[in-house]
DNA sequence: AATTAATTTTAGATTTGTCTAAATTAAAGT
DNA sequence: ACTTTAATTTAGACAAATCTAAAATTAATT
């Protein structure tokens, strides 16, 4: 199968979108294409009738494994092409996002062999986002602190590092569980505190105390 | 200014053939770029509002100065990228075309600087063909035998290796003068001749000896 | 439970690049 | 010079991807 620009794009946003979510909206990927809910609901249903995605109208939508499969080569030309771009080009990391996501459309799939082949199989791009290889793996994270979670990540929490009454009561008011996505927002260096976002609820500020005692895996989007 | 990749594969397509003919039709375009007659009008119509090339209706057409050095880009980035493709990812020269096609119409200009710097300012791809610097300057050719030029390349006649007359008279018999543009269509080892195509008239063997009287500069495409 | 608000979808229009078929212009042959 | 042929352009239609405005559905609120 070939798809265009534009059905590459949407699936990419697709992904990374469900990555937090798990179920995306129409408006959430229209505000993150820059298009209007119309257009997306356009394009919805040819990437169904594509079998790309599960939808049905008004219930949101995910990709289907053909949709995941496809997300994951584009990402992986993306992450490679960065590569290539910051380490053999000399771009800075912060320069290459835009070209990276021209050249993900190249389509050849022998060239990505051979590209990844010539920067010798890196796992992870220059934002530290790791690569997928050509069936679509990738490394998934291993368990960090909160704390040390870099600012605008998101990390599902995986474990807690006490089993108290206290601290099981606070993160009840504060709707915290494992599983539950957290996205760090900002950090004050004055008294360590984090403020985290997570879905549905507005922002809000942790201790550091608390930052330290969640441990969380990232969430690569 | 920012343009289509249609629009830019017009311009790279009008390019080569005015390489040739110096005026370009509008079937010659339509059989060079797979599409229809009806098409290219459409086209040129859009082409000339950009001021890329000049154009008044049924007298053909040629690009404009502007059109040139956009055509020029265009093949550079061509180049550059077939000899990253053979000389970095380790393609065969015969792999890359395609490909190339693809990667020209990335729009970055700091990408290709870069790319020409990593690959230390190539002056030829991997066919042989020169690659424009980024003001569009290229390497023009030496005077060769017409006798050495590579089949299918095309060369004009720049000078002859003697003034006899009845060298002459076979020339103007063979319509063949200073400037006759001359495409190499089969080589025959038995005799050594050679058969040539010229504008406008049917392909034609020419002997050995004659071929080796004529001087010509390839005329790349 | 009913109404309001927000979200999503449909309907119809627009742009880009293409096509076929018909009309126009230029070139070639007698 | 006239007629036939070939090349080119116009007119009208179509597919892809987008948009605005209106209608339909779901979610939220009283």
């Amino acid at each position: 199968m070939n798809f265009s620009v534009s059905e590459e794009n949407y699936i990419k946003s697709i992904y990374h979108l469900q990555q937090i979510d798990g179920m995306v909206t129409t408006n959430e990927l229209a505000a993150q294409l820059k298009t209007k809910a119309a257009s997306v609901t356009d394009m919805l249903k040819k990437l169904k009738t594509k079998k790309l995605l599960h939808y049905e109208k008004y219930q949101g939508f995910k990709l289907s494994e053909q949709g995941k499969k496809l997300a994951l080569t584009i990402i992986r030309k993306h992450r490679l092409w960065e590569f290539f771009l910051v380490n053999k080009l000399s771009f800075g990391w912060d320069q290459v996002h835009d070209i990276a996501e021209e050249m993900e459309h190249i389509s050849s799939s022998l060239l990505i062999e051979k590209l990844d082949a010539f920067l010798l199989y890196p796992k992870y791009d220059p934002h530290g986002d790791p690569i997928p290889d050509s069936n679509g793996k990738m490394e998934t994270s291993k368990q960090i602190n909160l704390a040390d979670l870099a600012l605008n990540k998101i990390g599902e929490v995986s474990a807690v590092g006490s089993q108290s009454s206290e601290l099981l009561e606070l993160l009840r008011h504060k709707k915290i569980g494992i599983g539950t996505k957290i996205q760090v927002v900002k950090k004050f260096s004055f008294d360590s505190s984090i403020e985290i976002k997570i879905k549905n609820l507005s922002p809000f500020s942790i201790s550091q105390q608390l930052a330290e005692t969640l441990f969380v895996k990232i969430v690569y989007d």
